[in-house]
DNA sequence: TTGTAAGCGTTATCAG
DNA sequence: CTGATAACGCTTACAA
């Protein structure tokens, strides 16, 4: 018995319809000129062997493999999971397909990642944490690997950028808390230190200053839940307990609004008052209800795609601004306000 | 100015570095024999030059492109997102790429995925959803793309299937509530009607019947947060409102629990017990401490991993067995059920 | 419109 | 150990 080939490919069709192997490229290169007669022998044939083409032949040839890497860490959090659903669904739309790389935190994995995505020859590679170095920037331009980085501190020639007005966010949420006749003000963070997390910490820290106020700062841990309680349980315990508490993530404020009720018996938002940034799906939770910032993920993701398909620019970065909108619910005293 | 190159190739290298291409191939094949001073004369060249193995051009050869197919529905969501960055990270560990591909609820958005991960010779597709169509699966046999299913009905040939024990899981969930003193049961799913779910609403309603209890059973919607709240406005307002309710998931079980709490003003598990299923993150979180059922996501994961790791089966289909275990919180009367 | 032939960047085979 | 040379499956001039 022969080895079976691991697949069926273009010969064994062309084989089966009595044309030749170009005549099967052609019939499934949209906008090839093949008769309409041969077409359909093709068509028949591929049918009955099961043939798909080989996209990693075609990308070889045509440089374009159609592969997007999406690199990052914590894939698996609220905000990050839907942004990953964005992303390869917009991805696929325009007939791409992701290659998804988790890193952890440090710098070094995004430096791998990116090595995977230029040996799969991606087109493309959509950052959401860590910096990737200088010269791994470097390795990805000379192998053409374009470079979308989202979040992220500054980007290298070649590559887009896509940002939020985190500051001006945090000084927004400042201005309500006081509009709320909050006073005793504080910041719960963790201490991942990424760049979107502390633009949103010093926003609000520096709007505070210009009104002349003190602002506790608390960081802890990594940024999620039970970053949140533990900040909760730091914050809610001083000699001066702080009536409002701007989170820079709604994970962390999930946790400390837990913190606040479950431990310290304090309402929200009578007692305390919490903002929170994202807006994921638990924020709008009824146990929630948490005031927050809504991340445009559409937006996101159709700029960065969007993007992709435009012409190779020419060398120039270019940063987009995108504005994340206060979503107003149940966690800040006095409603809505306006 | 010359057309620049898309990518640095291994002649590239060969040329700087004054060895023959075969050279530097073998310098980057483990295991191929190669001086020392030839391989560090490549390294050298490659290093400078930015040179990364195009793993399109050796998986065609090579018919091992390390590339590994995820395809699934509601990818954003906690138990399933979770369980996509197990598998992930360890495809990753064993130097495999995965690539994600997203569907609907369709079977033919399924088949489509299936098609896109021949496209790419992928080695194998992980199914989170839906059920490849027969005629789909013979596609992928006799592509070389092997399937492994997670909790979908039943396979073909050459594929792995993973299921849990969600009868039995259901079986405990009854007993349990019986135990606590609960006497008016309910069942709480969604309308996906995807096997796991009608497993654990069957095995739960065939153990009441056993046992000469009726019990009330609403699906709704899709599974999810919302269809919770819904299911449990039209289960609490029943003549006979229930003392148990058993949510098929825990995003459902969250729903359940806010709706109870903040639009009927029961307490729970006082007023009312539930348990769900999945233990997502939030299943623990204080506002719900939700006793559930613990999906063995690692092991799932490893399992999948594992097999593809393995010598390739003979056409036999396998079928591993994997439990989830009960994780006692505060959502059921009296307890942790000891 | 069609077939032939030359690549694309690798690895595998086979002499040297 | 090393270098030609032939695949791998495909696209794309170039001729016919």
């Amino acid at each position: 018995m022969p080895v079976r080939k691991a697949s069926v490919s273009a010969k064994d069709v062309a084989a089966r319809a009595g044309v030749s192997r170009a005549a099967v490229s052609r019939t499934f290169t949209p906008g090839a000129s093949v008769s309409e007669e041969t077409r359909s022998k093709v068509i028949a044939a591929a049918e009955a062997l099961g043939y798909q083409v080989n996209q990693l032949a075609r990308g070889l040839i045509s440089r374009k493999t159609g592969i997007v890497a999406v690199v990052g860490a914590d894939l698996a959090t609220p905000y990050r999971s839907e942004l990953l659903r964005a992303l390869t669904e917009r991805l696929q739309a325009v007939g791409r397909v992701a290659i998804l790389i988790n890193t952890d935190r440090s710098d070094r994995s995004v430096d791998m990642a990116l090595q995977t995505a230029i040996r799969y020859r991606a087109e493309a590679a959509i950052v959401l944490s860590g910096m990737p170095d200088k010269s791994i920037s470097d390795l990805c331009h000379r192998n053409g690997l374009r470079l979308v980085l989202i979040n992220r501190d500054d980007a290298h020639s070649g590559s887009i950028q896509i940002r939020l007005n985190d500051a001006e966010a945090a000084r927004l949420a400042l201005t309500s808390f006081l509009r709320a006749g909050c006073r005793t003000l504080a910041v719960a963070t963790s201490n991942a230190g990424t760049p979107s997390l502390v633009a949103r910490e010093e926003g609000f820290l520096a709007e505070a200053h210009r009104s002349g106020l003190s602002v506790t700062c608390e960081r802890f841990g990594p940024t999620g839940y039970e970053s949140g309680l533990a900040l909760g349980e730091r914050l809610l315990v001083l000699p001066e307990r702080p009536d409002a508490i701007f989170c820079t993530t709604d994970l962390i404020a999930c946790g400390v609004m837990d913190a606040a009720r479950h431990r310290f018996s304090l309402s929200i938002p009578d007692n305390l008052s919490v903002i929170g940034f994202d807006d994921i799906p638990q924020a709008s939770w009824d146990s929630y209800q948490l005031t927050t910032f809504r991340q445009p993920i559409e937006e996101i993701a159709s700029s960065a795609v969007d993007w992709l398909a435009e012409e190779e620019g020419d060398g120039e970065v270019r940063v987009i601004h995108l504005t994340a909108p206060m979503s107003w619910r149940q966690s800040v005293r006095g409603g809505n306000g306006k």
